[in-house]
DNA sequence: TGCCTTAGTGTCAATTATACACCGATAGCG
DNA sequence: CGCTATCGGTGTATAATTGACACTAAGGCA
C-alpha cells in the first residue's frame, strides 16, 4: 500500500504550452533558461509542484512566475514520465494547454528564466528535456479540440474578422479551407456577434469585425454541445 | 530551475480504470483494501511509481500485483493532485484506462489486497479516496471515445452478436440506439467479420456471431479514421 | 477613374442521419 | 406437433449536412 515513505520518489513538475496566434501565425510562450541543464536553450515554463499545492495552481502560479502571464484556466495535456527525460534525476512532469489572446498580456520573465518571449511553432529554436515532444503532443490536442469546440475564439483579439478566424483554423489544422463552407458553418453556430463595424485603412473592402458570444458558449457548453470546423 | 533538492515533494502513484463488459453491463476491476486507510473499503488497483520506472510500466505492474491481469496497453486518463485527496500526505495519481474481455483474464489478488474483482458501475460499492471521481471521469472519457473510435470491441467476448454490441454502447452512452440505423453504421465500417456461426441455444432466432477484424482495424488506424456510433 | 486586393455571397449534388414496422427463426411448452 | 414468446434481421423515404465551385462588392491608392 501507500506508506509515505515507501523509497525514492520522482520529483514533480508542471509545464505550460501557452498558445496564441499572431501574424496568422501560431505561436508558443517559451523562456529562456538561465541555469543547467540546457543553459541557453528555449523551454516550456514551468517548474515544481509545492507540497501543498494543487497541480492547477502550480501550473498557474509557475507560468506567472516565469513569464509574468496570469491565467485562469488551462486544460490539462498529458503527464510525462519518461525515466531519462531530465538529465539531473527522475522528474515526471504535468503538462498544461492554454490559449491567450497574445498582446494583452505583458510578459515579465522572472529571475531565473533570462526571458520569455513568443516563437511562430512553425520555427522553433531548439527546446530543453522532452519539451518538443510535449509540444508536439499539444499541437496536436489543439488541432483535435479545434475540431469540436470553438475555442479559435481564444486565440484572437477581442474582435476579428471572418478571415483571420478561418486563417487560424487554416494554420492550425495544417490544411486550407472553402472560404464559403467555412463562413457558413461558423456563423451557424450563432457564436459570433456582428459588432456593425468594420476593420477600416486596408486597401481593399472593409471587412466586418465580429466577437465571440462568451454568453452564449457558456450555455451551450452546459447543455453539451459539438462544434466542427 | 529545477534542483532535486527543491523542498518537499508530491508522491506520486498510477491507479487504473480497467473497464469490461458483462451481462450486458459495464464492469470496473476493483480491489478491497487490505490497510489503512480507508479498510475494507473498495479502490482502483494502484501504488506507487518507482524511481526509474516509466509510467505506463508502473501502471502495468501494479495492476498485475494487485489483481493479476495482465494487460499490454493502457490509455492514460488524467492526473488528479487535489492536496487532500490522500488522508496520509500529499499524493499525486496518475490515472490510466484501459478495456478488456472479463472472462480472458484470471483474477490473482496481490498480498496486500484482499481481493480483486469485478463491480457494475451502475451498482458501486464505497470507494477509498477520490477514486469514485476518477471513475467518472474514466465513464466520461469512455463515452467520448466510443463515440468516435470501434473500441467496443475491446470490452466484448471475441466472437459476440450485433445485439450484445448494440447493448454496451446503448449502456456506455446511456441512451437508446435504433437497431437498424445501429447494423448499418457498424457493418459500413467493415471492422466486424461474419463467422458463420450463430449462437445456439437461445429460445428465439439464432444470431449471427461476428468478430472484430483487427488486421483492417489496425490498417485504418495507420490512415487515421473516425468512427461514429 | 481605373486598378488592385480582399470581402462577401448562393446553389446544386452527394452524402449522411434519422425515423420507422414487419417477417423470420428458434426453443419451449402444452 | 403446433402454438407462442422472443429476439434477429431487414429497407425506404425524408431531412440535414457537407463539399465543390465563381462571381460581384467595396475600399484605398496611384
Amino acid at each position: 500500500m501507500r506508506h509515505a515513505a515507501d523509497g525514492p520518489r520522482p520529483a514533480l513538475t508542471v509545464d505550460c504550452v501557452v498558445f496564441g496566434a499572431a501574424d496568422e501565425r501560431l505561436e508558443v510562450l517559451l523562456v529562456e533558461r538561465g541555469d543547467a541543464p540546457f543553459t541557453g536553450a528555449y523551454a516550456l515554463p514551468g517548474g515544481f509542484v509545492r507540497e501543498d499545492e494543487d497541480l492547477a495552481s502550480a501550473a498557474r502560479r509557475e507560468l506567472s512566475e516565469k513569464t509574468g502571464v496570469d491565467l485562469s484556466y488551462m486544460e490539462q495535456l498529458y503527464t510525462f514520465g519518461a525515466p531519462a527525460r531530465d538529465p539531473r534525476g527522475r522528474v515526471v512532469t504535468v503538462a498544461w494547454l492554454a490559449l491567450v489572446r497574445p498582446g494583452v498580456h505583458r510578459l515579465e520573465p522572472g529571475t531565473d528564466a533570462q526571458g520569455a518571449a513568443w516563437h511562430p511553432v512553425a520555427d522553433l529554436p531548439p527546446l530543453a528535456f522532452d519539451h518538443a515532444h510535449i509540444l508536439d503532443v499539444a499541437r496536436e490536442r489543439l488541432r483535435g479540440k479545434l475540431r469540436y469546440k470553438p475555442i479559435g475564439f481564444e486565440l484572437l483579439p477581442e474582435v476579428f474578422t471572418l478571415t483571420e478566424l478561418q486563417r487560424l483554423y487554416e494554420v492550425v489544422l495544417e490544411r486550407s479551407l472553402d472560404k464559403r463552407n467555412f463562413r457558413r458553418k461558423v456563423l451557424a453556430t450563432k457564436l459570433l456577434i456582428d459588432t456593425g463595424r468594420r476593420r477600416t485603412g486596408v486597401a481593399h473592402r472593409a471587412p466586418t469585425l465580429y466577437r465571440f458570444d462568451r454568453e452564449r458558449h457558456a450555455e451551450l457548453e452546459r447543455s453539451g454541445y459539438l462544434f466542427e470546423a
